[in-house]
DNA sequence: ACTGAATATTGAACATGTTCAAAATAGTGC
DNA sequence: GCACTATTTTGAACATGTTCAATATTCAGT
């Protein structure tokens, strides 16, 4: 018999439940909560045993990981519209940046809360830092990257390497705060954002002078301490 | 019968459980990890039921916050002795209070990792952040209050007020990141903390100059924001 | 010393994240 | 189509943090 669905890509199974697993857990996260959400809710929800769970997701933090993952590839074309649409200086084009990511996440606010448990534990396979989520991050830091070169920042040469670096902690500070802000639509955190830019526009713009080299040096160095290498 | 025991301070034989209850989680906390440690063990190893942990301890992470808190009034002598050491310069004072706080911490990194879990969540009653722990909070942040009168520093009066819970942050930082340093030693930290203490030094002496007048003001507004009040 | 209230202790039961051996299903070479 | 392997699915069992009704103990007032 003709299959309609199998015509196009033709996905395995495999992938469909796994994505009926993936949407279950999200649309009760989001109703209920994450803590109040059981790995037997979602899996009843989603038609399938508890193991089925499992043999998708490692754990119930993974689930959250998966989301992070895939929504980091899939905001990307609105955060390159957003960025594109602001001026091109540096301060406007990070907090469009910025801004682009928390709106797209906005929704899930109360989701990545769950990430806020072992998210600052670098040795923790589900947190942004661990060496286990390379791969994303990296493509997140590129994105600040780019914003960068675009701008033309005159930048000092022993800073430049570690700038995408540094504007990439600046945005994890940013989303850490967002996501335990509570106040109205998130008014704080707005706030920090476009002052946050200003000051580390200012400082990019401080950083050139002969004045400021024995402090920059000392901070390159602080630096690289905190990376490790 | 005469017991010399209720001679001295007569401790109620709750006080006693209780106290035997943490030295039983602690001891087995730096043995065998947090994780590893179940509450029965605990129980089990002060010789009571397993309720009886709960009738003392509302969590497993809360005996943690117990001993985070009680170190936190033991270790005061020492923080005092180790800062009345150092020279005169705040760049030494802090890093002989922060330095110290890590020293007597040392033997109990891995149990203090734990408190990474909520840690983050100002939400949470066990966060260092949360409204619960507020006491504590303030007594360590008198003690860079402290600090910071005893060396004279001059310093912009909108940036006063708020230069003792910067440096609170400063230490909160550099504690998170020890939490997690696994070098030799934890040497990583110490660099961190001898480059830190200097720029957080080189900072407050350029914040006097009336250059940096503008940028102080956006960050004090930041500051602000980010404090909530 | 006695008694009733406050306090302390018990351990079984519960909730939930996770594991795993077994069963069902899909895919592959012949 | 058949046998065989790999993949997927199941659901009961497990481990552990936590709760709680029942019981035991201590304490204050008389």
């Amino acid at each position: 018999m003709f299959n309609m669905e199998s015509v196009a890509k033709a996905p395995h199974k495999a992938e469909i439940t796994g994505r009926k697993i993936l949407d279950a857990a999200l649309n009760m996260f989001q109703t209920k909560g994450f803590e109040e959400t059981t790995m037997r809710d979602i899996a009843t929800s989603a038609g399938v045993a508890t193991g089925a769970a499992y043999y998708y997701y490692p754990s119930k933090d993974a689930i959250v990981l998966a989301f992070y993952e895939h929504s980091c590839v899939e905001m990307q074309p609105r955060i390159e519209h957003a960025v594109a649409e602001s001026a091109c200086k540096l301060e406007d084009r990070l907090k469009a940046l910025i801004g682009a990511k928390l709106d797209y996440f906005a929704p899930y606010r109360g989701v990545l809360r769950a990430l806020l448990k072992n998210g600052a534990d670098p040795a923790h396979p589900l947190s942004p830092f661990s060496r286990n989520n390379r791969p994303i991050r990296e493509r997140d830091i590129a994105g600040f990257q780019k914003i960068l070169s675009e701008c033309h920042i005159r930048v000092p040469q022993d800073l430049g390497p570690h700038l995408p670096d540094l504007l990439w902690m600046f945005q994890m500070g940013v989303i850490y705060f967002w996501i335990t802000d509570d106040s109205q639509g998130q008014q704080r955190t707005h706030r920090l954002l476009t002052l946050g830019t200003k000051i580390v526009a200012s400082l990019l713009k401080i950083a050139g002078l002969p004045l400021t080299r024995p402090l920059r040096k000392v901070a390159i160095e602080l630096i690289e301490t905190a990376k490790g290498t």
